[in-house]
DNA sequence: AATGAATGAGCTTTCATTCAT
DNA sequence: GATGAATGAAAGCTCATTCAT
């Protein structure tokens, strides 16, 4: 934005009618992958919903692998940016976690077979690490990263939790959730997800007494009860 | 050899050569699919790999989806099986638990792009959940629900914890895991994973100076104070 | 029939079996045929409906295409069979041809697809007029033929009318009615078509009269109104 | 040249060049399945014989048998149109329909095969009475059959004739006709074959001395009796 | 003689990519 | 830059025919 003063009118015109075109191929591509898949989306397909003849779309991408890595870029783009916006807005650890989750079962459960894609590319290239589809996946969950370190400082996690594992937990599980709901056509129970997801992360605020918490307290209560008798008995 | 011994004989050696030709084609796609992905890999490779004309496939298997569906099945039955006999052989859920994380990071690891073919084929299939692939998962993920159902009686977890997402969350983080230590080729790191999820889910021993840790914190500080009013009485 | 004194007992069982197995093959072909077209009719299908093995198929007939000669053969020898008894029992050239008529197009509306073989067959085969389908096409025609000579010796066709070209328009005109009814499906109206095509070969009885006879008659009358008018004018 | 008239003229030279290859791909179609029938001919060689790659054909026609539904309706589309120009040309019924007799076999003595291609297709479609090439057909023998009705009206044939059954008969003959003449290698026999139809047809100027000639007979002998009877007795 | 598993040539069709205009 | 007709490799699948048993 701050470089774009010096190149103006008719460079500028021209830019902004790239960008538009590359944009509508994206949009395009976008679409037609979430609604048929990536195999069964034609490069005709693509051009044809974006206004411009198949080859333009080579003018603007070198191959029909290169507009799904656009099209990647640009939904991890929007999901990152949104996501940090709405984390940035929370203070509590256990909040922040929680949008989170919200926000991305919301965001990708319309979205589903786009990151099948993830999967799909994945494969085909030798160095995924160096991938700039790996970048993208990389900052996303760097903002939970982020959000899980700070949990895990503040005490919401045991101080050794791995923030990675926690990573892969709280994805994996939100991956399969939404595929579940998916399945089941119950796109509405996000929110039951979510809680089911929180109160095993966090604990539910009556449960887990049980198990482990309530023993506990009660042979504490019970030592305390048996150095109280003892000095009772000392007294006399 | 009499002529009816022979004909027997020979038989069965026809019916083995026929399993082992069936066999030898699940097992050539199952490390192709593995290695390539299902799209990749065509029924050419397959013939090759098992040894026999792209033809003979067709002997065996309907079409390609077919002979997907069966490396499916023989995956999953396997997986299905060896989870069932290690649940048996121990009793406390949390146990149970912990080995099936195991034993399926375990198994998949190596195996990793065979379950993809679960999403590729689902989309292409009408009636997903009629499927027998949806069968076959349903199986092996109803072993786990069994056990879920089981920890939750015991109190391990909240009593209103949903056993579909408890699944949810364990397989889902299991595959991210799985993917993470694929990426990171670092495929010893199982244990290490496993647990970190069962901190996660069980909290771990020291853990949770959240929720629960806090409460009993309190309760100790409290007995503590109570301790030293009662001494300080004493004194008098 | 008379030969086979010489051969007897266990050859003859065999042979029996060898032309049941035969006979077997034909009849299943012949159906299948009928039913589904000769290119849609694999070898398998008609291996399984004569209750043989595929490769058996291939120690009684060459190929397929031989397989199809031979339903041929059988389909013509019984039309030529039955269309000759009948045409012996039968007088007058004019009821022979009528019978001749009703015979084929009942004989051929249900094995209609039977006859497509030989325009399948036709071109395959480098000399046709030397090929043995040539040979039973002909010697069916031949007895139409044969009645067709009759019918012109006896006055029912002009002197000089081809036998040939007689054939041709007969066995055109039937085959084209039989395509008619079966599209329409009206395979009960062969009587209707019968009576159509015998009344323009010979005329139907009343007709005809019209635009040639009855002008002839008139002009005869006139004539001979005219010479008994002279006739009487002379004698007085 | 201005340049929007460039344009044109691209424009123009692009369309010709795809008409051109429309026609071309219709042509070498035309030509092989005439040689080698239809289902010999492979979309190779058509492409081949065009000078087009095999997946150019698939730019004009949806599949191989759009294509031969275009060939045919091409054939016919000629066929029908120069029919009716020579019908419309004469005035007499039998002329009309001996002109007609002459013309088709003109036309279809040499894409003979073309026409199998009906009853190939034909079974293939499900509803064969609403398909294009049952249209087609029926185009063209609907100007046989206006003819046909114009001739009994006027009393070439008897008022009762079915014009249906006509057009059977008519084609039919024609067919076979065709038929003999190819096998024969008499092609140049055209003239004899529709005369002799046309004998049949209309009756020979000599003709019939079966039902009608003997009619007229008849009356002969009894006029020439009369005229005895009177000479007698004009005698006397 | 009988079997039927195995073969592999051959077919139709799709679609990412190129390049003359 | 933009076009879109042309390309042709590549895939899944069928089935007549063979041949070891």
């Amino acid at each position: 934005m701050s470089n774009s003063a010096a190149q103006i009118s008719q460079t500028q015109t021209r830019r902004q009618k790239v960008e538009h075109r590359e944009e509508a191929i994206i949009a395009a591509a976008s679409s037609l992958f979430n609604d048929k898949g990536y195999r069964k989306t034609t490069i005709s397909d693509i051009a044809r919903q974006s206004g411009v003849a198949d080859g333009t779309v080579y003018l603007y991408f070198k191959n029909k692998e290169d507009v799904a890595r656009a099209v990647l870029a640009d939904f991890y783009d929007g999901l990152t940016q949104s996501a940090q916006n709405g984390v940035d807005a929370l203070s509590s650890p256990r909040e922040r976690i929680e949008f989170f989750a919200r926000h991305h079962m919301g965001e990708v459960i319309g979205n589903w077979r786009i990151l099948e894609i993830v999967s799909t590319l994945g494969h085909t290239i030798d160095n995924y690490e160096g991938s700039d589809i790996y970048a993208l996946n990389r900052a996303y969950s760097t903002v939970f990263i982020r959000v899980a370190k700070d949990a895990i400082q503040q005490g919401e996690f045991a101080k050794d939790t791995s923030p990675t594992i926690l990573r892969d937990i709280f994805f994996g599980s939100l991956e399969y959730g939404v595929r579940t709901l998916m399945i089941k056509r119950q796109q509405n129970d996000i929110e039951n997800f979510v809680q089911g997801l929180m109160n095993i992360l966090f604990g539910s605020g009556q449960a887990r007494n049980g198990a482990v918490g309530n023993q506990l307290a009660d042979r504490l209560d019970q030592a305390v009860s048996r150095m109280e008798q003892m000095l009772d008995e000392n007294e006399t």
